[in-house]
DNA sequence: TATTGTTATACTCTATAACTATA
DNA sequence: TATAGTTATAGAGTATAACAATA
């Protein structure tokens, strides 16, 4: 299948695949900011892709996520931690709201304040939602063993909160 | 400044990194598809912002960065390499090439095939455009060493090149 | 006066389908 | 018949400003 000819394609496939390799080798293909950008396209559509019959995005999941843990985030909370909008935090909580999945409760030391939590349905859902990113989890990083998941783990853990603003 | 007792906010700063310190305990924050998420949107708006004054964003600085290359890609390599749709790379190289900082040159192997090359004046942009974004890689993984960046690129690589589809 | 949640709005990004010209 | 580039369009994601209730 290979062959040392010049570039010369014969399938669209290898013809992708021969693209890639070259274009390895450029700058831009060191860049952790590339590099980054790409592995998450590659794994959120990975994720996408099997919470979909769960009616969940990855960013409904998250916030799923978050109001499943025994931490009762406000919604101000969710958006600085998500890195979202607080005008986007409102479609998302709303959406699952509506599902009977999650509950806006008011806190009662800031009323202004509203705590998510979620309902027993919200936690049935998460459990299998958690087994399907699992799952996407182990497509996208097939490349990576148990220890090098746990390395790479650590290292963007430092990166994506680095400074907490 | 900090103290033991129970959550109680004193600035709308310290609030916030008090229920980022919480959230972090979460389940979804030890989850790499989210952790890359979140340094990609650290990431990105870093790099944005630096690109900004130079008329450039990430996707059109990564079109920019592989024109100037030797290796003269076509759209469609570029649109799979970037894993855009070849309808936005239509919009960006229209953009870049209004600027006269590439050009489309038809490929005579294929004349149905478009090689994209950078002009002098994109190659110039681009040395510019390429300090820009170092620094934002300097400001996005500050907390890591030089050896820890290097085994981050090539975890990441490993990830994001895995099967070349 | 400042902050939380909310609404409205616009802008960017992404995905899809259809068309043309070539192969 | 299939592919590269293009166009058009719709949907998802993101950012901004303004408002009411509360602090």
């Amino acid at each position: 299948m290979s062959t040392t000819v010049p570039a010369r394609r014969t399938t669209a496939d290898s013809g992708a695949n021969e693209a890639a390799a070259r274009l390895q080798d450029t700058c831009l293909a060191t860049e952790i900011e590339f590099l980054t950008a790409r592995a998450r396209a590659i794994g959120s559509a990975h994720a996408n892709r099997l919470l979909a019959p769960l009616g969940l995005k990855v960013r409904s999941y998250s916030v799923l996520a978050l109001a499943v843990s025994d931490q009762a985030p406000s919604q101000r909370e969710l958006a600085d931690f998500l890195r979202l909008d607080p005008s986007q935090v409102v479609a998302l909580v709303d959406e699952l709201e509506k599902r009977k999945a999650i509950a806006r409760r008011p806190d009662p030391r800031d009323r202004r304040s509203k705590s998510i939590t979620a309902t027993a349905a919200g936690r049935r859902l998460y459990a299998k939602a958690k087994d399907a990113v699992s799952e996407a989890e182990g497509e996208a990083l097939g490349a990576l063993s148990d220890e090098e998941r746990d390395l790479l783990r650590s290292l963007l853990t430092r990166v994506a909160f680095a400074q907490l603003d």
